[in-house]
DNA sequence: AATTAATATGAGCAAATACTCGATTTACCA
DNA sequence: TGGTAAATCGAGTATTTGCTCATATTAATT
């Protein structure tokens, strides 16, 4: 059988016009079992075709848009394509004209929210080089609770669904970044820290820390005064990575 | 005995407690537009039929311990019900004889999880009671490893879907229950604390802090050396909770 | 043995939903 | 102005899947 399923030639959209290589003999809705339509899934994430006018782009930034909407307000599995794009007021055809399937149009989402958290990340490393070491942390965990504040609902339904939906490396690999700027932070403040302290293992220790506890802050207990939270955990950490007053 | 059933609009379960209220005349394939079968939901949780034979309760574990299996290996997505009751060995009919819908199994299952869980946080809190502090804090946190590494697949399946299935308030409570536990350990222990410290935030951090970690270790890393991360993550308890020696 | 209650079966249905494709409309440009 | 490429449309389709119900089988009870 002609596996159309997966074709978008190696993902790549040059204009190639008239170069339609499926041919698919018109209809034959038996003779192809599963090949017309119904359940399947092309390369994921990649998008099918790229947005050259402006009207396009905003198209996908609709399509956008509305996947988020949706996803907060319907859950993930409340969240059809065919929704989508009648929230984002255009038609379904659109909507996979740049998106080849469903999981790319949540991974897209993903990334861009991923990108924006690394930005804020990043920004607030900066801002914490200039600071004294417990003023720089607290800092690095206010940023993390905006992080979460910023679009709490959309950062839950994505955080549910991330380890589903990129590839267990990319999730990794995201994580693993964010451990490492903060290493790198570490050791620049080298000489500040208690002795001894292993710089492998505390990275680890404290994204996975402070994402948890700002994460449920935001989620289960908005009500919360944050200062206070912030304050703890700063005092937490600093606790744990300045030499004891002995 | 009339099914008791209620069409449901989207995806969303209702948590309406809903009574026999449709009559349902038997049958009629097309009089009934959308009543026969499809797409629907009873009252989730609620066992349908308790099992009185030796022989029933047998089925019951056997779909308990195939769901577990499918939702590992496939996904929440990824497992249906007819697929679970072909690895149970059992027929479809028999799995709704015992469960009113998909949520309530995996309610099931979440229960059982989270009873084992309590269970092993409780002991663990009862050796702990008679510890020095720094030592009792630290089998804590052995327990929480221990308690990923039970079912570390599993845990991370029914942990994903969790908010998803038991309504909020069920998760919250589970949650406070362990907060209040570790509340009261605290409290006993409050004479070696150091002064000042918020014991209405603290075991909010703790047990995020260390159910994060110790899930992360097992999930992303499982080749860290879990002593290692133990006595890390102890260390940075002991240095935030006990008075610094100054 | 006969009757009843409990349990098990599985073919089949209705709804949901991801995705296609031929046709139409809109923008671009020579 | 006309030609062509880009963008849009949306009805239709193949599958999947949660769940029912009439019927069959096994165990308890009389």
């Amino acid at each position: 059988m002609p596996s159309i399923t997966k074709r978008v030639p190696s993902g790549r959209t040059s204009k190639a016009p008239g170069k339609p290589t499926d041919k698919r003999s018109a209809k034959a809705k038996q003779s192809t079992p599963k090949a017309a339509t119904g359940r399947r899934v092309a390369l994921p994430n990649a998008a099918r075709k790229r947005p050259r006018q402006a009207r396009a782009r905003a198209t996908v930034d609709a399509i956008l848009e509305a996947a988020a909407r949706v996803l907060v307000e319907e859950g993930y599995e409340g969240a059809n394509t065919n929704r989508i794009a009648e929230v984002a007021g255009v038609s379904i055809g659109s909507l996979y004209q740049y998106f080849p399937n469903k999981q790319a149009l949540v991974s897209a989402l993903v990334e861009r929210h991923v990108r924006h958290i690394m930005d804020l990340l990043g920004s607030g490393l900066m801002t914490a080089a200039s600071l004294p070491l417990p003023e720089g942390i607290r800092r690095l965990v206010q940023v993390m609770l905006d992080v979460h504040r910023l679009e709490p609902e959309l950062h839950r339904v994505l955080a549910e669904q991330l380890p589903r939906i990129s590839t267990p490396d990319h999730h990794r690999q995201t994580n693993t970044t964010a451990q490492a700027m903060i290493k790198g932070y570490l050791e620049q403040r080298r000489a500040e820290l208690r002795p001894g302290l292993d710089l492998e293992t505390v990275p680890f220790i404290l994204v996975h820390s402070v994402e948890a506890v700002t994460h449920a802050a935001v989620i289960e207990q908005p009500e919360t005064d944050p200062e206070r939270l912030v304050d703890e955990v700063t005092a937490m950490i600093v606790a744990y990575m300045l030499p004891h007053p002995h």
